[in-house]
DNA sequence: AGATATAGTTAGCTATGCTAACTAAAGTGC
DNA sequence: GCACTTTAGTTAGCATAGCTAACTATATCT
């Protein structure tokens, strides 16, 4: 067990703030998927072919590392791109690993996709007031952070 | 097709901002994903429980719509839930609606695992400045806004 | 009554998560 | 230098969760 008891710091409005964003990036995510589904390419392969994309290239464990997910998993995700023609296995002087990297057409596929959800999202935005755009330009950068931390 | 052209309102800064918060949740989420299993209920149930919990008991329809699932995937996480005897299937005067309500049991469950996975993030949050909580708690109430024009 | 509409379910596909068990290559030790 | 261990990935098998298509049952409408 990792669970520290750290009872003194979850103060109520802690707590609350959590939950709020918690469900919010449910919810979120949950619209969002609507245009992933155009794609043809499901999320995780869409989020492990952006990894590769943005990142460059990874071995399997790295992946799967970098995507919080086993590596079977990994295995299976990036079996699905590469039938897809969306990223390559080579071979490395290590036998026993793989160098993934992605192809040009993948690189393509991955920017559509994510141009199709990030201007979904960015129509939303673009609904706020100017000072909420302010003030949430500011905030997305907290995100990562807390990300880090979890 | 509902794509409707507003390319002149997509400033850089906007999809940039856009772009971080949709990866942003997507890390959040799957970080927070590790909790749910000690749960033994899959994040569609907890979900779906939730609203029965919180908003009270609903027809199928209305649970798949409020979680924007199609009704027979609704149907299948109804099913789960009735077999852990989270949730009720009850008749109505219209014979074809069915009411969904949430037991006491689910209703516990479901207490359990939002508190795993809100402290966990609350956790998170604690090691954040006390100017930066401050922030976050601003964004917080700006993201139902926003995913409400999604 | 017969046609149509509505609410859910069932069947079957795909994708994604997991653990357990396997293969293959690399490193270790005597 | 051959056996043992460790490491990297894959394969197999299970469950959840998404979808569409097709079905059942009940209501509603003409």
């Amino acid at each position: 067990m990792t669970g520290v008891k750290q009872k003194s710091v979850l103060t109520p409005a802690l707590l609350e703030t959590a939950d709020k964003l918690h469900s919010a990036t449910i919810h979120l995510l949950r619209r969002l998927r609507v245009r992933d589904r155009e794609s043809g390419i499901g999320p995780a392969q869409l989020s492990a072919l952006s990894v590769l994309v943005f990142g460059g290239p990874k071995a399997l464990g790295e992946l799967a590392d970098a995507e919080q997910v086993r590596p079977p998993t990994m295995s299976r995700i990036v079996s699905g791109l590469a039938r897809a023609g969306l990223v390559k296995r080579e071979a490395t002087e290590d036998g026993r690993r793989v160098r993934l990297v992605a192809t040009a057409k993948g690189a393509k596929i991955l920017w559509e996709g994510r141009k199709r959800r990030v201007e979904s999202l960015a129509n939303a935005l673009a609904l706020l007031g100017e000072a909420e755009r302010g003030r949430l330009r500011g905030l997305v950068d907290l995100l990562p952070k807390i990300v880090r931390k979890i």
